[in-house]
DNA sequence: TATGAATGAGCGTTCATTCAT
DNA sequence: TATGAATGAACGCTCATTCAT
């Protein structure tokens, strides 16, 4: 459903250079940037962005999507390590820094617990998953208090991620400000 | 500078009905209403709001700027409190409300940080110092860490915002997410 | 209800020139003629044409509903007239090359009797009440046959003026063909 | 002229199916409708149509001439009908009726008279001699008047199509108003 | 030869801003 | 000073046409 067809080679490259394009396009100037110009950075003419994804809406709702796929393989990724604490911390650590890096990252994480209609509920339940089995772990090691749900977690996230953009430029700044987030997050 | 000329009393009228409207457009529809919009909310003339705000970013800016003051004043009203921790917990947690309805708070406070060059570094430095105030008394008390500094706490309340706006109507969710937060804060 | 507001002088005269220019551009080029090259053709600008008329298809509406509006003002000034035969030819006749020269009045007849959502019953009836008026009369001198209702009239003079203007530049030919229609509709 | 390469059978039949689904797909959503529904109707790629039809118009011109093509057939075959009365009748009334049904037919008749450039002469040459030998045969039997001409009796058949089809389902009504044309061409 | 992806001019429409009333 | 009509740049989107596969 989500790939009705095997497009041509050249056609699956270009949709990728324009979701790319979108991305950043997006990220620098804001969704309010003219589909012209993710045309441009892709280096396509502008109709075939429109042929690619037929509304800007759509256009959007695909950045969100491959944003969050690309989150859930990262939390995956760390699903897997050995020492459940510092795999919890590390991995909130690096997405927050990726999200004041690129901010729109963040809305992704927010979609997934909401609409965003077209998106089908699959997708936000992957990131629900792929977030609790961090956490079920890291409580299970006695790091993080019991009476955190996969929703706060990703509530904090959310807000975490909109700190660190808030801060800017200093890492040190950022680094504290997040450590105090995350001592809440630890069981007394 | 704020306000070079002493408006005549219909003209200061006015000036406030288009600032309200403005808010209340721009909380419910977004920035990107068309100022058009605005001068019906405020039963006046698409002409008269641009003679008071020249450009839409300049009303942008005068929205922000009187959100900030307002902040500033919540904040003051806070500080002579009898009970130094319970008046910054209890600060913290309206404002995050607040904010979690017209989630454009966050953007006024963050705006008090950085950008928006317009708005002069004096608002900024009055929202610093009123919320210093609560801080510092609550450090006194020894019910918040020491290492946490009026930067940090405002980003943390960026945060705390955006995360409360993430989750939506359910209230006790959102009190235990930012509980989350306010644990963070407190001496160990 | 057709005229909400008491526009502006100048805007009332901007909105004429607007119509004015739609008809002479939709009459020469078609209707899908861009709106720009109304607004060029009536010296305003593209925006005062959407401010009149906030869609294209309203354009031709009001385009379409001054037609109507000119055919019965037409058709009342001949329905005095002493000679009622002649009055409803004569009628028939003048009307038939009006759309000849632009061909776009018969699609204002032809709305008369169906759809067009927005344009309203009234002005339909009113074409049928205009038109019905004259060949009453007419037929009551026994100039014209009894078993002609309006809806037959009107769909043959529909097809007159397409025969007309399929005819183009012959006068001559163009009576002698309309003509026969006329000895169809005579008593005999 | 017309056909000036012996096409591959494939691309023949290509040709003729491109031709049927344009014909269909004008009929029902107008000319406007994109090309590329017309090689959807086919099922072939929109290369295709343009390789048989390089342009739009072309492809225009080419249902054109395929009506007309039609339209000379079923003249002809009326042609030798032993009563020339009832078969000129007859067939003005049949052909009126598919014209109403499918109004494009009547575009193609006009188009025999003038416009239509590349359409050649011949065809419309074609189109007035088919006519023309049922309107003698029928002027012959003295059923129908003497002054009327080929040229006037086209451009009533081009009125009575638009006429019937201005009336819509109501077949009673269609009849008796294209029996009001026909008395008119009747000879007194 | 057939395909369908790519192209970009052009269209309808919006909206910040200006200016005559 | 207040009004709202006028302006036109800019945007989202369509579709005839081209061309690499």
């Amino acid at each position: 459903m989500t790939e009705p067809k095997p497009l041509r080679a050249d056609a699956r490259r270009n949709r990728a250079r324009v979701l790319d394009a979108a991305e950043t396009v997006f990220a620098a100037r804001g969704t309010g940037a003219p589909t012209e110009e993710v045309a441009r950075e892709a280096g396509v003419g502008i109709g075939t962005v429109f042929r690619h994804f037929p509304t800007k809406a759509a256009l959007l709702e695909a950045v969100l999507a491959e944003r969050m796929r690309r989150f859930v393989e990262e939390a995956q990724s760390f699903a897997a390590a050995e020492d459940p604490e510092s795999a919890f911390f590390v991995f909130l650590g690096r997405w927050a820094e990726m999200s004041a890096a690129k901010n729109a990252y963040t809305d992704a994480l927010a979609a997934a617990g909401a609409d965003v209609p077209r998106l089908g509920p699959e997708i936000g339940a992957q990131v629900r998953e792929a977030v609790g089995a961090l956490l079920s772990r890291a409580q299970l090691t006695g790091a993080v208090r019991e009476d955190v749900g996969v929703t706060e977690l990703i509530a904090l996230m959310v807000g975490a991620a909109r700190a660190a953009e808030y801060l800017g430029e200093d890492a040190a700044l950022r680094a504290r400000t997040l450590g105090i987030v995350f001592d809440g997050l630890r069981a007394r």
